[in-house]
DNA sequence: AATGAATGAGTATTCATTCAT
DNA sequence: GATGAATGAATACTCATTCAT
């Protein structure tokens, strides 16, 4: 390779970086945006407004308007995708603590989202058609380890044989619930508080009777 | 009283009949449009043409349009309050009984209401802060007769001493999820399985293993 | 028919009258202001301004900027259909005065709508291809009566066998030329002038030479 | 003058060459893209990319947008006023025959720049005052051979008195007309046909019923 | 009561031009 | 010399709302 070579990567790379850190840059003004009064009511010189960019330049990084909702969307199911397998394989091998620990760090991901969350419910149906079926296919990928142990523990006898994805949309919708009724669940609960009485919730209704007692700390009344 | 006020009496009564009927045109206009395109997509010319009305008409009726959401929200959620009493009351006084009743009408009434179901979670932060607290007020009184069963089933046992609220809630958001996640339930289930592996769900939880036997027709596995 | 249809007919010929004028009124406006600056340079808002109602009003009685354009050149190219038969007819027969009275009439024309005639030059392209085609159909048109007299004069020998297609677009070219050079013709002669010039010049080419002292008055050298 | 003189006058050159390429390089992407869609459908970023070059550099060889315009028009011209002279050369001194040569190259340079030609006519208002003076100026000036021609023939009697600026400017607007008219002319002729049949037009008219004899080659009918 | 013509503020998007590198 | 990222002014079009009839 050639220094000329060397020199068109690395500008290649300083080109990538920028514009990574500038759509980051953007995303996080819009979610702030968002938060505050929904995809319609953004202009896009508020936007530029709020990122510290011109608007023209938003346009050098995204499609358009619908494409920085969309992208916005998209890096939030992102960060569930990332965080939740790792939490997960913290606890070891038990199906209902890993269980546990997926929903815990779950509703975690929720809670540090929560306007985000929102969104996704809220503006979907602004999106068009391939935009949805990408959010959808991501919102099922995102709870794929939690699907994946709930079988797990289903075929180990840990888990009653409940119907797995409807168990994991549950789970899903209770989660979102922190983020959709915040103005109700906000005013009675700590995040601790709800995540562990969903849990308890959950675990209650799957776990067979007889093996409750090995999960106290999960499963003891309040 | 004279004939004369007789006369402006039935007049008066003939102008808010026809008042009402005029609102319930534009409403169920409004529902069909926003069904399809969202609220801020629906214009009013959009919305007079489909009511059969002229624009100038709904300003009569309406204050705006975001009166008209409002309007559309609040009539969807009358038909919650209205149908889940006597549901309940139709099955007796046994409070498992009377909660799954009252879930199974709650789905009834929201597959009948898909679209506006998702209606209320898509626009609520369109509406103005009152508007918005009037939406969350009749929420909560619409799932009274839910909570007031699970009241009288812990004090007597039938049910275990859960956080009747979350319970509730927990249970809206399910129902809910049916409109929410049309996109993936509506592949997998039909309403009456949705609604008996709900209720199972739901019940296993809350309902203490030793009473369980007496509900085979609501828990029995598939 | 009833009083409530005649009410409904009259209602709408109110509206129709309304239409008509309002699209007038817009159009001169329109050819007023790209006159001066080109139909890019003209402003939707400025055309509004200019025609004294609302930019909103413009796209009741128009489909967009474009549409305007369309029907502007629309509107001359209808001016010189609807005059030139009726010149022609009133000097008689003669296929050479027909022909002579026919040029005078649309040089007449081209110079009462200079600005516009060269709009149709300037901005044919901008139009998508329906628009094209519409405005080359009614260059064709236009030139009928010119061409319907010239085929006759040369069936009965006033003319000589040219090519009549041809013939036709020269002098239009010509007859446009008094609006597209008119920087330049405009300094050197009169309407008159260049139109006693252009006739004799044409007639010269076409009429046989045998022929030509019959028209002293067309064909006398200035 | 010493070496180091030398060197920069090199220097220079080499600059002055290059600068001149990429001059040419821009301009006959501006044709290109002028072509298709109109000077004010063409981006400055269109124009750098089918040159090949950077947007930035553009504005080093061009003062701006419309500074591209006047270039490329003035180029156009230029083609004229070189390659008029020398056809007519090559046919001897007879006028008649001079000015047919002339003709006939004439509409060559208009049938290789046909949009060219086109451009000239749309977007001469878009340029400000001071470039359209230069444009006329030149336009007259690319005539001027045939100008001269039909003098001397005049005075020779090879042609009749006529009105010398006024035969000129026609033969021009003819001539133009092959690009302007392209739409219907080319689909009736071909360019050698139109070609014959405008000069024969031109001719007729202008030359002497008593000599035209002489030039069967350019008079006889098809 | 009912209409729909008229308004004009609001907004996404484009693009000529500049300038730091 | 050469680049292309960044700017921000300009503009077509929409649509909630009003009001004369």
């Amino acid at each position: 390779m050639t220094t000329r070579d060397d020199a068109l990567n690395v500008d290649e790379a300083v080109r990538a970086v920028r514009a990574h850190s500038r759509r980051k840059q953007v995303l996080e003004a819009a979610v702030r945006l968002m938060e505050q009064t929904g995809f319609h009511q953004m202009s896009m010189q508020a936007l530029a407004d709020e990122a510290g960019v011109s608007v023209g330049l938003i346009y050098k990084y995204f499609g358009g308007k619908e494409d920085v909702l969309l992208a916005t969307v998209t890096s939030i199911l992102d960060a569930f995708r990332d965080q939740l397998e790792p939490a997960m394989d913290a606890v070891g091998d038990d199906p209902v603590e890993r269980l546990a620990a997926g929903m815990r760090r779950y509703l975690e991901v929720v809670d540090t989202n929560l306007d985000a969350v929102v969104l996704t419910y809220r503006e979907s149906r602004t999106l068009d058609k391939t935009g949805r079926e990408r959010i959808k296919e991501l919102e099922v990928a995102t709870a794929a380890p939690l699907r994946a142990t709930l079988e797990t523990g289903i075929a180990s006898g840990e888990f009653s044989p409940v119907d797995v994805d409807l168990i994991v949309f549950d789970f899903m919708l209770l989660a979102h619930g922190w983020a959709l009724k915040q103005w109700h669940f906000g005013r009675h609960y700590t995040l601790d508080e709800y995540t562990t009485l969903q849990i308890r919730f959950v675990l209650n209704s799957i776990v067979p009777a007889d093996r409750r007692a090995r999960y106290p700390h999960l499963l003891r009344l309040a």
